[in-house]
DNA sequence: TCGAACCATCACATTGATGTGAGGGTCAAG
DNA sequence: CTTGACCCTCACATCAATGTGATGGTTCGA
């Protein structure tokens, strides 16, 4: 498929799609006129990115990642160095601790919304504190 | 207490301190001699301001919902308009496909981390789909 | 009184994820 | 053959979160 039809079944803008390409996060064929030529594994690819993305993580860590969350992944495991695992241990921390914060505020929203809206104030007063971010 | 102190204590570099103040996000009292002065409670706060950062989100919504969040806030509700409840909702639902998203790649990441050290592959492949972000 | 260690504002630079447009090929349908 | 809808590659603009430095005021201890 070409770029106009990922774009659309992704919804994500053409210039993104060759960003992402220039940032070795999604590989493209050519076409014999130049086009890139995607495959379909690359709408869930790219839904994925831009989750990760959406998520806060930066293109330079989701490159690192991705690898790893291929979907037959049973078949082949990359070449795994000692770094690259540690660096996916400390992503993997990372995210985490970006979940616990999210929940701990959101829930503080919902509790809100709930109160503002059920008329009843909350009875006892939450102490939010964010993950440590070292 | 001043921005030096307040930098240390949160680990947050005091351009930033001044650049949430910019935004609207922390207040500051203001000595006689120009000086900022922070109270105490802004410790709790810029932490809490550095997780929502770190976990995606813009100061522009920051500053929305950190007034719901605030400790004492059974006392008084801020002036709840329907428009600003409405954010606040989308912006919870927002936090909680974030959430799922990030676990779901958690998950996938922490899954690969045992089996490659476990030694033995995972059994069934995953799919990972992110969150719609529409 | 002088220097070190604070603080202030202002302003420009950078980085990552994007928007936007210019200038130019490809190709199928009319 | 031409037109419209695709595609290409630059390349510059923007926006938010930061870095960095210039320039100067305040405070305090040697």
């Amino acid at each position: 498929m070409r770029i106009g039809e990922l774009s659309e079944r992704t919804g994500t803008p053409r210039r993104l799609l060759r960003y992402y390409e220039e940032q070795s996060l999604i590989i493209a064929d050519r076409s014999p006129n130049g086009y890139r030529d995607y495959d379909e594994f690359c709408v869930d690819r790219v839904m994925q990115i831009r989750g990760l993305l959406d998520a806060g993580l930066p293109t330079r860590i989701i490159k690192q990642i991705l690898p790893c969350l291929n979907k037959p992944r049973t078949i082949h495991f990359p070449d795994a160095t000692p770094e690259m695992l540690a660096a996916l241990e400390h992503e993997r921390d990372r995210m985490t601790e970006r979940v616990n914060c999210l929940i701990r505020n959101r829930d503080a929203i919902a509790e809100y919304l709930d109160a503002v809206r059920g008329g009843n104030p909350p009875s006892t007063a939450r102490t939010l504190e964010p993950a440590g971010t070292h």
